[in-house]
DNA sequence: GCAGTAAATTAGACTTGGCTAAAGATATTA
DNA sequence: TAATATCTTTAGCCAAGTCTAATTTACTGC
């Protein structure tokens, strides 16, 4: 019961518009990706069939607890990606947004749990995470080399001498 | 000039054959790709019109310079995130293969430049990075949470207090 | 309640990328 | 060198996913 990607952007595409508007008409998804108004009823008829989309011809469209429970995670995939490439990669919006919308759809959640894990680790642990990352964005500005060591370098050095003493 | 995945993955296996063979036969292909004959005769007509690929019927497949140039980009877009996936996240293998196989084809230069300016940064700063790393696999592991810090948090912690006295 | 407009669907065509089966070319080996 | 085995290509088919154009349905204002 695999979702081809192309599904998987109906179904998520479906679930934002649902977030804000409580159901969708097939042209607020046709506009959201971009296609012809046929190729949304075309989709919609295989969600349908599939058992992940509520549509009768000619009306609103809305997900089932099973589509939902699909979009979810792939929405979550999309953030995961899209605020790893904009907080910590410092990509822009738009080029972060696009190439999340295409990882999303071929990252196995095995690995996804596990990145997020890792994403976590570095931003929970008080002692270097969140500055670890500022150091990033510092070195990524400045350009520096291994000879021109970021703040959290910079501190630890202190904190070395320091000690040596 | 766009290329699909699916071409990409052609040119890809085409360049990982050659490294081993000096030049490639179709059924070389064919086998590591897990496609017919047929569809790589295919996709060689088209990669020798895009001026990709050296191939006259029955003969053996080489890259044009453009070709090559190509394909080792996507190679190496392969491996940082194999890589990333084995070594940092300590995905599986096959896993890590599969997914960064797909992920080759649709993460743009531009973010995986970022990516690797990255994780080079966390290996390399001297003060962290590396043991950084360690402290995640380590949390990983021993499943700790913020009451259980991970070595590099201990440490810091013990300096920590060391300097307040 | 009806006419006009906007939205949705259907029909039919096209592209990509895969397949199988058969035919043609090349290599091997007796 | 002739027979056989192995590649490679060709031909024709199929499925997914898109499009345009034409038709049908639903809504809205008078």
């Amino acid at each position: 019961m695999e979702l081809s990607s192309s599904l998987e952007d109906y179904l998520e595409a479906i679930y934002n518009v649902i977030k804000v508007k409580t159901a969708a008409r097939a042209t607020d998804i046709a506009k959201k990706l971009d296609v012809a108004n046929s190729s949304v009823t075309n989709a919609l008829q295989i969600l349908v069939n599939r058992g992940l989309v509520n549509h009768a011809p000619y009306d609103i469209i809305t997900l089932t607890p099973e589509g939902s429970k699909i979009a979810k995670q792939i929405a979550w995939k999309h953030e995961v990606f899209r605020d790893f490439f904009t907080t910590v990669l410092a990509i822009d919006s738009d080029t972060a947004n696009k190439c999340a919308c295409s990882i999303e759809h071929v990252i196995p959640d095995e690995v996804i749990e596990r990145f997020v894990q890792y994403l976590d680790f570095e931003r929970q642990c008080k002692y270097g995470g969140k500055r670890w990352v500022e150091g990033f964005g510092f070195m990524r500005k400045a350009g520096t080399n291994e000879n021109d060591p970021c703040e959290v370098c910079a501190e630890k050095k202190e904190q070395d001498a320091r000690s040596e003493k």
